[in-house]
DNA sequence: TTGGAATGTCAACAACGCTGACATAAACTC
DNA sequence: GAGTTTATGTCAGCGTTGTTGACATTCCAA
């Protein structure tokens, strides 16, 4: 199958040949995987009567404690009305606790609560086991490899927004 | 970053020393890139009032043409009647052919029309320029850390469906 | 001939995106 | 100080895509 290179035969770029087929073989990998990905926390989540978009939100607000509304919608990239029907419920339930700004007393700063951080914890223990299990069947330079595509494939913002969450929590 | 390996110091196994937080950012990292991933072929499929699903059933009827509704089923994981909403819009609209079984005349199989090959083009081709500049910029190494590490995190039965599916179609 | 598999279809519902409109409070600007 | 902008919340309505449950049809297989 890649026994032949045929790209080595040309004086263009030496790096890579990529055929449609090896993309389309990433492509689907991509989506097989993040099915994969999904399971265990959606599993736990229908239990509790919560969906994907709970889970994302709780996942931010312990990553960055105390950001605003805005700073979450951005990194989520729904529309205001969207997070605020989930994290209306997450404030009922007292999952999620909202501090009115000091500063600018427009905002909202967000936080977890007990439950909050108990239910992230459950919830994100489950996609690491999947997670490191995935990565020692891959091996260490794969992980690096792994890594390494998927920030390539984000658009710019997303990788800006990817890599301050990265630095800030190091 | 890697300079240090703590794991080399124990007896135990020799491979891999993660930390939550290194899972954590291979976890922010497979959401944002499948942000990314998904993004070119979404504003295609906005103009064309089709969502994701048609796409999906795209694509696999173009990977595998004559397949049967059942088949198509068990790969997308979804029921028969959400994919028979989606199917029957693409059948109206002329993208899909159904054809009754000639050995087993219960079953469908599903091709894509000459228009459905031409938005399948579309889509997979806007989505592979994403993916083949992504691998470009990551370099071969990482490109097979990055597959393996893929085919890691699926579950069992669709592990099987994608290298079923990666060779047939070689 | 009967059971079950493959398919289609109808109805209802839920999660979670979206737009548009409007309200409020606070901050900023001139 | 008046006016504008910003951050947030909320209501109403809609669309896609997933779900369950029920029921009809066709037709293979034992």
């Amino acid at each position: 199958m890649s026994d032949t290179r045929p790209a080595q035969a040309f004086g263009g770029e030496s790096l890579l040949f990529l055929t449609d087929e090896q993309l389309r073989q990433g492509i689907e990998a991509m989506f097989f995987a993040y099915r994969g990905f999904t399971a265990d926390p959606d599993r736990i989540l229908t239990q509790l009567a919560y969906g994907r978009a709970h889970h994302r939100a709780i996942h931010f607000i312990n990553r960055a404690p105390g950001t605003t509304v805005n700073n979450l919608l951005a990194i989520l990239g729904v529309t205001k009305q969207s997070l605020n029907r989930v994290l209306r419920t997450l404030i009922d339930d007292g999952l999620v606790e909202s501090r009115v700004g000091t500063v600018d007393k427009r905002e909202r700063h967000l936080f977890l609560t007990e439950a909050g951080r108990a239910l992230e914890t459950r919830l994100s223990e489950a996609q690491r086991v999947r997670m490191r299990a995935a990565y020692k069947d891959a091996g260490p330079e794969a992980v690096s490899g792994f890594r390494k595509v998927l920030e390539a494939m984000m658009d710019a913002d997303m990788r800006h927004a990817y890599t301050k969450l990265r630095d800030t929590t190091s």
